[in-house]
RNA sequence: GGGAGCGUGGUCUAGCUUGGUAUGAUUCUGCGUUUGGGACGCAGAGGUCGCGCGUUCAAAUCUCGCCGCUCCCA
C-alpha cells in the first residue's frame, strides 16, 4: 500500500510517463485548465528563481540591464522582417477583439520580442555613444502548440528571458554572441550540473532572421537532444527594416549590429530528465528549493524533547550558513513516510536525528542522488554540509558527462547512422554542403543537426547521405 | 484530414449490456495509539455522475446533439 503515492512507472520502460508523474507528484507543476499551459507551484518557480539570480549576476556583471516589454505586439510590426515572420506565423496567438468591439490592427501575443525591441531601439539610438546597449527582459512568450505538449519542455506559454542588443560593429556583436554562449554553458554546467556540448546551428536550424545561431545541446536519457539555450548574430538583418541607426565618429549615418539570445524553463525539463531517477526528482542542489531536510526520530517524549532541541539548533546553525534547510516535524507520519517523500521530491541531503545517533553525538548522512547513507560526527556539522553540498553537485555532473560521452558515437554509413539513432546516440558524422542531404536525412530518420561543433571541419570523408566529399562533421540526433 | 477510446467526491475507480438515486480505495478533518524505510483503530467530511434536449412513473445507465481530454494514423 501506498506505493501508488509515488513515481509508479520505471524511468527506463516508459520515460514519458515517468517524466509526467514525475513533475506532477513532486509539485513542481500542475496543468492549467486550457491545453498546452501548465502552472508553476513554489517548488517549481523556486527553482526557475535561483537560474534566474544566477543569470542575473553574470548579466550584471557583463554590462546587461533588465527592462520589461508589453505581452501584445501590433501585427504591422511583426511582419516587418519578412523570413521572422514566416517562421513564426503558424505558432502565433492573436488578440482581434477588445469587449465586444473588433480591433483595427491585430494584436499578436509575443512569441519573441525582436520587432518589438527594434522599434524602440530605433528611437533610443542616434549615436555611436548610445552604444553598446545591452538589455534582457524576463517574461513569457507564448507560441501555440498544437502537437503533444510536455511541462517545461513544450507548452504554449513559456517563461524566458531574450537578451538584446546593439553595437557598432559586427566583431563586437559576433564576441557578445560566444560570450553569452559560454555565460549559459558555465550556468547550466555550474547550477543544473548538466553537461552541454556548445556549437552552431546548421542554416537550416538557425533562428529565422538571423545571420547565424549558437546552441547548447544535450542529451536526453531517452535519446533525444535537447536545445538548452540559443545565441543569434542578427548581423544587420532587423536594424535595417528597424531602422536601428547610429552616427559614427565621422558623423557617417550606419546600420547597427545586433545579437539576441535567451533560455528558457526548458532548463528545467532538462534538469528533470537528466539527473531523475525510479523515486522521482534528484535536484541539484545549487537549485534545490530546499537543499537539506532535517528528520527528527524518536520513541519517547523525553527523546522528542532532545532531538528536537537538536534539530533546532542544527536548523539554526545551517541558516545562518545560508543553506537552505528545513525540519519535517509534522508528527503524524511516520519517517519512513517521509523518507521516500522528500525522495520523491528530489532533496539532495536529507539529515536524520534519532536517538541512536544522539547516544554518539552524531546523526546519519542520506544522499538522495547515490542513496547513501553514513554517519557523521555533531561537531563540524555545517562546514561538512556545505562540503557534501559541493560533492553532490560535482559527482552528478560528472556521472551525466559520463553518460554524454559514452552515447556520443562517430559513423561513417548512413546504415550505421540509422543503427546508431535507434540506441538514442548522439551522433557524429560526415555530410556535405548540400542542403538537400540534411533535409533528407531529417525526413527519412527524423534526425537532424543538433550542433556544429568548432572542432567539426572536414573534407576528407563522404557524406553519408550522397557520398560527395563531406565539408563537416556535426551532431545528429533526434530533438525534442 | 482520418480513426479509436475516455469523461462518476480532491485523486484513482465500480456500476452502464438488463433504467430504481452511486461502489471501493486513497485524500481530507477530529480523537487515541504509533514513529530508524510508505502505521493502525474509531468517528466524520466530501459527488449538479462533462453539458443540453429527449424517451420514461423513474436516467450515471437508453436516443440525439454539443463540449472537453487521451491515444493512434496521415
Amino acid at each position: 500500500m501506498g506505493k501508488e503515492i509515488g513515481v509508479t512507472v520505471k524511468k527506463s520502460e516508459d520515460f514519458s510517463e515517468w517524466y509526467t508523474q514525475t513533475v506532477i507528484k513532486s509539485e513542481l507543476v500542475d496543468y492549467a485548465p486550457v491545453k498546452g499551459l501548465i502552472v508553476l507551484r513554489p517548488d517549481g518557480y523556486s527553482i526557475w528563481e535561483s537560474i534566474k539570480s544566477s543569470l542575473d549576476k553574470k548579466f550584471a556583471a557583463t554590462g546587461h540591464r533588465n527592462g520589461f516589454l508589453p505581452t501584445l505586439i501590433p501585427e504591422s510590426l511583426l511582419t516587418k522582417e519578412k523570413d521572422h515572420f514566416a517562421g513564426f506565423n503558424p505558432e502565433v496567438f492573436w488578440v482581434t477583439k477588445s469587449g465586444e468591439g473588433e480591433l483595427g490592427d491585430r494584436l499578436a501575443l509575443r512569441p519573441t520580442s525582436e520587432t518589438l525591441a527594434y522599434t524602440l531601439f530605433s528611437k533610443w539610438i542616434r549615436s555611436w555613444r548610445d552604444l553598446p546597449l545591452k538589455i534582457n527582459f524576463w517574461n513569457t512568450a507564448l507560441r501555440a502548440e498544437i502537437k503533444a505538449t510536455k511541462p517545461f519542455l513544450r507548452t504554449s506559454e513559456f517563461l524566458w528571458q531574450e537578451g538584446h542588443t546593439v553595437h557598432t560593429n559586427s566583431d563586437e556583436a559576433q564576441k557578445e554572441v560566444i560570450d553569452i554562449l559560454e555565460l549559459y554553458k558555465k550556468t547550466v554546467e555550474e547550477e543544473l550540473a548538466i553537461p552541454v556540448i556548445t556549437g552552431k546551428k546548421s542554416e537550416k536550424e538557425k533562428f529565422v532572421g538571423a545571420v547565424y545561431t549558437f546552441t547548447m545541446e544535450s542529451l536526453m536519457p531517452d535519446g533525444k537532444a535537447l536545445q538548452m539555450g540559443t545565441s543569434h548574430f542578427l548581423g544587420q538583418n532587423f536594424s535595417k527594416p528597424f531602422e536601428v541607426k547610429f552616427a559614427d565618429k565621422e558623423n557617417v549615418e550606419s546600420y547597427a549590429w545586433q545579437t539576441s539570445w535567451g533560455v528558457s524553463w526548458r532548463l528545467i525539463g532538462g534538469m528533470i530528465m537528466v539527473h531523475g531517477d525510479d523515486k522521482g526528482l534528484v535536484l541539484p542542489p545549487r537549485v534545490a528549493p530546499i537543499q537539506v531536510v532535517v528528520i527528527p526520530i524518536y520513541y519517547s517524549d523525553e527523546d522528542r524533547e532532545k532531538i528536537e532541541k537538536v534539530s533546532k539548533e542544527i536548523e539554526e546553525k545551517l541558516k545562518n550558513a545560508e543553506i537552505r534547510v528545513q525540519v519535517d516535524n509534522r508528527e503524524e507520519l511516520k519517517p519512513g513516510f517521509k523518507f521516500n517523500e522528500w525522495e520523491m521530491k528530489g532533496i539532495p541531503l536529507r539529515i536524520e536525528i534519532g536517538p541512536k545517533d544522539l547516544e554518539k553525538n552524531q546523526v546519519t548522512f542520506a544522499r538522495r542522488h547515490n542513496r547513501q547513507k553514513d554517519d557523521q560526527a555533531i561537531t563540524g556539522l555545517v562546514e561538512r554540509v556545505v562540503s557534501e553540498l559541493d560533492k553532490i553537485h560535482n559527482d552528478m555532473f560528472s556521472d551525466a558527462k559520463k553518460i554524454l560521452e559514452d552515447r556520443t558515437i562517430e559513423v561513417e554509413t548512413y546504415n550505421d547512422f540509422k543503427t546508431e539513432l535507434e540506441k538514442g546516440r548522439l551522433i557524429k558524422a560526415p555530410i556535405c554542403d548540400n542542403p538537400k542531404c540534411e533535409e533528407e536525412i531529417k525526413e527519412e530518420t527524423s534526425a537532424d543537426v543538433r550542433v556544429i561543433t568548432s572542432d567539426s571541419d572536414d573534407t576528407s570523408s563522404k557524406c553519408i547521405k550522397c557520398s560527395d566529399q563531406s565539408t563537416s562533421r556535426p551532431l545528429f540526433a533526434r530533438g525534442y
